[in-house]
DNA sequence: CTGAAAGCGCTAACAC
DNA sequence: GTGTTAGCGCTTTCAG
């Protein structure tokens, strides 16, 4: 068979009208582009001139085929437009980077029908491994990637097997250091806001939520002697909006003076609730937030957070995947420390009743700033 | 040539393993598996179960390739982790996905090699088409595209083309509104809070910030036969961080009653450093940003600002983009508009001298925020 | 309705 | 060094 030309007279220029214009073999151009050494000076630069006069892209689909393997990573998150999860992927990206990876990147909205699909999704890519840091799981994804022998990472996940890590954050340590923290300020009744990114499901499939929420209760557990007593509100949706509704709920159901949210963005719709109610944050009640986002250093008060190394667990995640791709070094259960973040927005609690300040709270109009209150 | 079957041991199962199993041709399991409707029910089940048997994930490098063509678009923006681009991403995805298409994403942080290097990508994916939505633009980009014909889509670049389009935001209108409002609170002297995301390049190739100053420099103009006078200060960054560092800036060089920021995160960091300075806003100083992100609503004051409709820009740039990949329609202007969301940040300016008050301003605790300075 | 087979554009042995 | 060529796994006419 001649070696087929092509040029139908449309369509992206391929290797062989570069080849033909450089007057070498595909071979050749394809050595050239990929960027091996084992091509002589000129040739090389005859291609190099075909190429760009052509503008000649490779096609990755060719190009991936007829590899065989990629130099890919697939990454799995829940919402790439929450910064706690973008934040993660940027430093999973900027990591791969330097190793030489891709990512390809997938986001989920919080399903798990979403994530079976990504985890299809990134087999169909033929990924070398994939990292799923999601706050939803589903057994049927471990089922595939299992079957598939697909090297994966997990957030939470305790599942560790061959060919399946996962990284296990110290909810635990974090929460309980927030909890001391209020308790040594003289907190001794705290609400714990917790939300669900869905209404369904019960949040049964929400591990970091349940992981969090169980460290919180054992936190108080401990501090059971010091006469620390516990509330807990939740609602459902992922975002400020719904630590505004909780935050609203909880106000007229307990009487505290401390608040943990369960992530920043609920303590910040749960920071707005209050301060638009005429409460002063810390003088009235004190916040402490989850993830240290970015945003924490510019709200005012500044937002007391626990910290998760994001650019730590970056760096744990692709090391470890790489690892296994490469080295077919078996899964393992990474520990990642958090810390707590000590900012503007607690401090010791008011002398007075909370309910005092409550019914007398809301003063001043909510015509423009609901602040200045009491 | 016998048909090949493979097997060699290792590796996915392919579309060989799938026909012999459900001994039919792979023209057949082709069929099933894109959903065709050509195929007899007993036979599309016996495939169907070999498929869910051997857990069959196609080759999308394979399947792409023999294809010809993609379902995919190409999405460029600046920053994933900056909630207007992520917005817009989501918003353009959400599009896509009812249309058919799959997204490709990509990101530039700001860099006008990594849009080219970008734009190459898309090509080497072969996608049929590409919005770029980033804040630098590169000619070499609008080069490469031109020449391959391909369909594309630009955010703020003025060249169309029978290949190109591009969506006009009416930053005019939308700072208008934004100076007109203050200027009608009574407001004569303005700031505007501008930042570039990178060090270099003097900011030249920020299409969208050199517009929107400008529309601050023509409102000024419009206003200055009622004495409004207008300040500029500048700092390197996209982010909180800039605003805080400008608002500093701002500060000890000029006398203000009302600023305006380039964008809501700018906004945010310009907050932040008034009321750490002691500063109330709206009270003392007005503030007014750009680009309505969600965080606008949950901050205190609620922040006045700008709002550029990312649904409808989402829908626009989908809509225009399949209309010029599947009807060879020409590039066009695309019109958008831009509004005013009042909230609470900016009133009345204060009757006293702004200098006055800025001097015995901190009043307030600002118990454990080390600050008070001044 | 189903099967046979010719590519899609590129890579990687293997020869020269 | 460079060229030849057999696939990579799938889609898609075209026969039957």
């Amino acid at each position: 068979m001649a070696p087929r030309s092509r040029r139908r007279g449309a369509g992206p220029p391929n290797i062989y009208d570069v080849a033909k214009l450089a007057k070498v073999s595909t071979a050749t151009v394809s050595a050239v582009v990929n960027g091996q050494d084992k091509v002589e000076a000129g040739t090389r630069r005859r291609v190099q001139a075909a190429v760009k006069k052509l503008h000649y892209e490779p096609n990755l689909y060719a190009s991936n085929l007829a590899r065989g393997r990629t130099k890919l990573l697939g990454l799995i998150v829940s919402d790439v437009v929450n910064p706690f999860f973008s934040e993660i992927a940027q430093c999973i990206r900027q990591e791969a980077q330097t190793r030489n990876y891709e990512i390809a990147l997938s986001s989920t909205q919080f399903s798990r029908a979403d994530l079976v699909a990504s985890v299809r999704r990134m087999i169909g890519l033929r990924v070398a491994g994939v990292a799923i840091m999601t706050t939803e799981r589903s057994e049927q994804a471990v089922h595939l990637l299992r079957h598939y022998r697909l090297p994966a990472i997990f957030e939470d996940v305790g599942t560790v097997s061959h060919t399946i890590s996962n990284v296990r954050i110290d909810y635990e340590g974090g929460i309980f250091r927030a909890v001391k923290y209020l308790v040594d300020l003289g907190h001794r009744r705290i609400l714990f806001v917790r939300s669900y990114p869905t209404v369904s499901s019960e949040g049964t499939h929400f591990l970091s939520i349940r992981l969090r929420t169980q460290a919180f209760e054992r936190a108080v557990l401990h501090f059971k002697p010091e006469g620390v007593q516990a509330f807990k509100v939740t609602c459902p949706g992922p975002g400020p909006k719904a630590g505004f509704q909780a935050m609203g709920e909880a106000l007229s159901r307990y009487e505290f003076t401390a608040a943990i949210a369960i992530a920043d963005p609920v303590a910040l719709g749960a920071l707005r609730y209050l301060q638009q109610r005429g409460y002063s944050v810390p003088r009235d009640i004190s916040l402490v937030g989850f993830d240290n986002s970015y945003l924490c250093d510019y709200l005012t008060p500044s937002l007391t957070s626990v910290n998760i190394p994001r650019d730590k667990l970056g760096r744990m995640v692709v090391e470890q995947l790489v690892r296994q791709v490469e080295e077919q070094a078996p899964g393992a259960a990474l520990p990642l420390e958090t810390e707590l973040i000590v900012r503007e927005s607690a401090t010791r609690p008011p002398s007075k009743r909370l309910n005092r300040i409550r019914t007398s709270g809301a003063v001043s109009g909510k015509r423009k700033a609901g602040d200045r209150s009491k």
